[in-house]
DNA sequence: TTTTGCATGTGACAATTATCACGTTTTACA
DNA sequence: TGTAAAACGTGATAATTGTCACATGCAAAA
């Protein structure tokens, strides 16, 4: 159990002690395999997530099941959507996904309430979520609205060099078309074309980038 | 001056009183007109915004300057993107404008921090702005992520027919089009289809709303 | 009333993206 | 080693959206 203590120390360096020894206490450690699902379009949810190790994706995610990736959660942050947690009755919801086998905390509505009365650091913490996650779906909308194709495949491997530091991406065109919301063929050949540009190689399972 | 404090206190009854207090003395009451833009892409922001009376409107902005509108503001909302005060160097941005002569409160970020920690319904009210933002995005990503520009365009009108509360839509199609960075032809022929489906009536300067 | 500007209609065509139907290559594993 | 599944390549074609050119109609201002 100490550990866990220092572990939150670590990943959340501005928490204060009193809100790391209350964390300690209720929250529900819980352990996420790579590509287990966290959270499920539909599903009623009662805590919110901060992730200790590892690394979650989240997708929006349409009535006929397509997966459109919009942001990554990274060690250290915590999952906006899960603290807006009276989800609305809507078509298109939401879809959590550990990407890595992940440490997440599960925080207890009611702590959530209390520790923002309580907790000077933690209330920042949720604002800084906040603006975080609002700042990532903005440039995904800036992509969406904005881009084609190739330059939002750009934009998304950019992304996971960004996230995952290394140039090169395990994923393939089928999985990138699904996160895009396109088809493979379509990201096949532009793709192609990004190779015939010098801009990247591609290898089977993976993507190797030159940028 | 007191007329001010009443109008506070009618379009924000969760605010305690000596958070409206605060605001009548810190606040600058700012008058806006239609068309009027408050906010430019670039601009470096140093308050926040309350909206007292009329309508905001936020849009992203794009390096060529097309505008894509994402969603109202509405008496007694506040921009949560002003709130993100820390606007972080990027090639597309943000406008607000008003799309109704307004009166709206300008916020010194110093009071935004004071206020947090001070007042705890001021709190609650920035995570509730930041929540309805949050889900507003979210539906707008679902429409450009998922959905074709004839299912957009309904999306479009009827966000206009809710926020206007009225079926009879001012507006041009050449303004449809920029807002969901279209083309005017496109919109028209749309409209056209819809028009023959009975779902509107297409007037010079507005759209009449038959759902 | 006439002119002028704006809003809208429309045909032709281009660009982008989606879909279908295959084929080829690589890998896992029976 | 052989076979099946998965990943990737590619041509043909369709659907959607964007662009250009120009026509028509309405409405405010001179």
């Amino acid at each position: 159990m100490k550990h866990l203590v220092e572990s939150i120390q670590e990943k959340f360096p501005t928490f204060e002690d009193a809100l790391i020894n209350s964390i300690n206490t209720n929250a529900l450690l819980k352990n996420i395999k790579n590509e287990e699902v966290l959270i499920h379009t539909g599903q009623n949810i009662r805590s919110s997530v901060l992730v200790l190790t590892g690394l979650l994706k989240v997708y929006r995610e349409d009535e006929d099941g397509n997966e459109f990736f919009m942001y990554y959660i990274q060690p250290g942050e915590a999952c906006a959507l899960t603290m807006i947690c009276v989800m609305k009755q809507e078509t298109s919801k939401l879809l959590v996904k550990g990407v890595a086998d992940s440490e997440i905390l599960l925080i207890p509505l009611m702590c959530m309430e209390t520790w923002m009365a309580e907790y000077k650091t933690w209330y920042k913490f949720v604002i800084e979520t906040y603006k975080a996650r609002f700042e990532d779906l903005l440039l995904t909308v800036d992509q969406i609205a904005f881009r084609n194709m190739d330059e939002r495949i750009e934009f998304y491997l950019k992304k996971h060099q960004h996230v995952l530091q290394s140039n090169l991406i395990p994923i393939t065109h089928q999985e990138i078309a699904n996160e895009l919301n396109s088809s493979r063929e379509v990201i096949s050949r532009l793709m192609k074309k990004m190779a015939e540009r010098g801009k990247i190689k591609i290898h089977r399972n993976n993507v190797e980038l030159l940028f």
